[in-house]
DNA sequence: TCAATTATTATACAGCTGTATAATTAAATC
DNA sequence: GATTTAATTATACAGCTGTATAATAATTGA
């Protein structure tokens, strides 16, 4: 009946048993990612978050102090799996050509990210927002693609000329584009955007267009 | 002092006098695309639409009935707005081969699009919208792009092989992409990522992207 | 052992928001 | 010219949301 397995009998006021003790802030903080994640910052709401987490209200303000406090420990915890997400994402070996390289990026996107899919959302999120913490977290998720860009460059495969700024920012367009529009996507294939075999199919198209463009063969 | 040449002086109650009307609804309606292209549907507000318009609260509900009947007004206007700036972008002729039909179209683009950019913004929200009107609208958005990648299908011009649906979602990531991250962007460029300078460099690239990738010369 | 601290729920409250209704004034209609 | 209708503001209200405070129960530590 219940979708989870969340008791639905009262706990009493007081501090648990210690054999009875869980990690409540813990689990406020993963409830504050997904609802983020699914439907952004502005729909966040404190009590959605108790009831997901199964504590109650105040428990937020005993362990975050505000709403606030709440987002900031969420884009701290996301900016940290991001950062250990793409730390092995953008890895990159000088002896190989961009193309290679590409290849083998968009393959690691597969295995690594999609297990982790939340946080790409969580990320899509940041970056539509406009506050100053998902700037400065933004800025982070720009350099860390810059800095692959600008590897690969080093392996002369990145045509002179070109513009480097709008080409990260492309970069970036194809990578949260899917993650943020997830329902239409998932609307117009009339399937889940992120199973396997779709993401697998929407990657190597974007790793092919990196590589040679919409048009040429 | 105030930036916008509004009248601070109230308006009494009672139907204005022949020669002072106004059109209060066109007024309303601008106020609400205007506020949902740069804020979202999430963060629409009655009240600063109305303030916003220059009219009181209660004309919303006089000619939209409520919330949803104004949003829905909104979405069936920005519709036709986005229609008609379609059917001059996307133009094909079928005479001239895929490259210079792309090339054409975002020069078209420039041209068409960004002096009402807010339509733009606006349809960036849909698409990250959920409910039933935002997803009708994608549709819609979607069937105009995919009708014009099989226009260039038409001239022979794309490679066999390539998924389509794929090819068209890329197409869009990288149209709606700027319009919804375009705060960060003007925080990474230090300049209004809507200027005409900035906006020629990025659908350059864009036209080169679509026509032979990211790292092929 | 008993006071302080910690973990937890419960309750209260004030502000914002959408909606509903009333009041007011001018135009339109008959 | 009287009545109805239209355009407009004003006021009221109920529900939701973040925040604040109080209450309760167990652990910790002096």
């Amino acid at each position: 009946m219940s979708q989870d397995s969340k008791s639905n009998d009262i706990r009493p006021a007081g501090r648990p048993k210690a054999n009875e003790r869980a990690n409540r802030e813990a689990d406020l903080l993963e409830a504050a990612i997904n609802l983020i994640a699914d439907g952004g910052f502005e729909s966040l709401n404190l009590r959605q978050v108790a009831l997901r987490a199964d504590v109650s209200l105040g428990l937020v303000r005993h362990y975050f102090g505000s709403k606030a406090g709440l987002k900031s420990a969420s884009n701290k915890a996301v900016q940290r799996e991001i950062a250990s997400i793409f730390a092995v994402v953008f890895e990159v070996n000088a002896l190989e050509s961009a193309d290679q390289q590409v290849e083998k990026m968009t393959q690691r996107l597969i295995v690594e990210v999609y297990p982790k899919i939340k946080y790409f959302k969580y990320l899509g999120q940041l970056a539509i927002s406009n506050d100053k913490e998902a700037k400065d977290s933004f800025e982070v998720y720009f350099n860390t693609v810059k800095n692959f860009v600008e590897r690969l460059d080093v392996t002369q495969q990145l045509p002179d000329g070109r513009d480097r700024t709008w080409a990260i920012f492309q970069f970036i367009f194809l990578q949260l584009g899917p993650v943020l529009i997830e329902q239409q996507i998932s609307n117009i294939l009339g399937r889940d955007a992120f199973e396997t075999d779709i993401i697998r199919a929407r990657v190597t198209s974007m790793s092919r267009m990196l590589t040679s463009g919409l048009l040429s063969a």
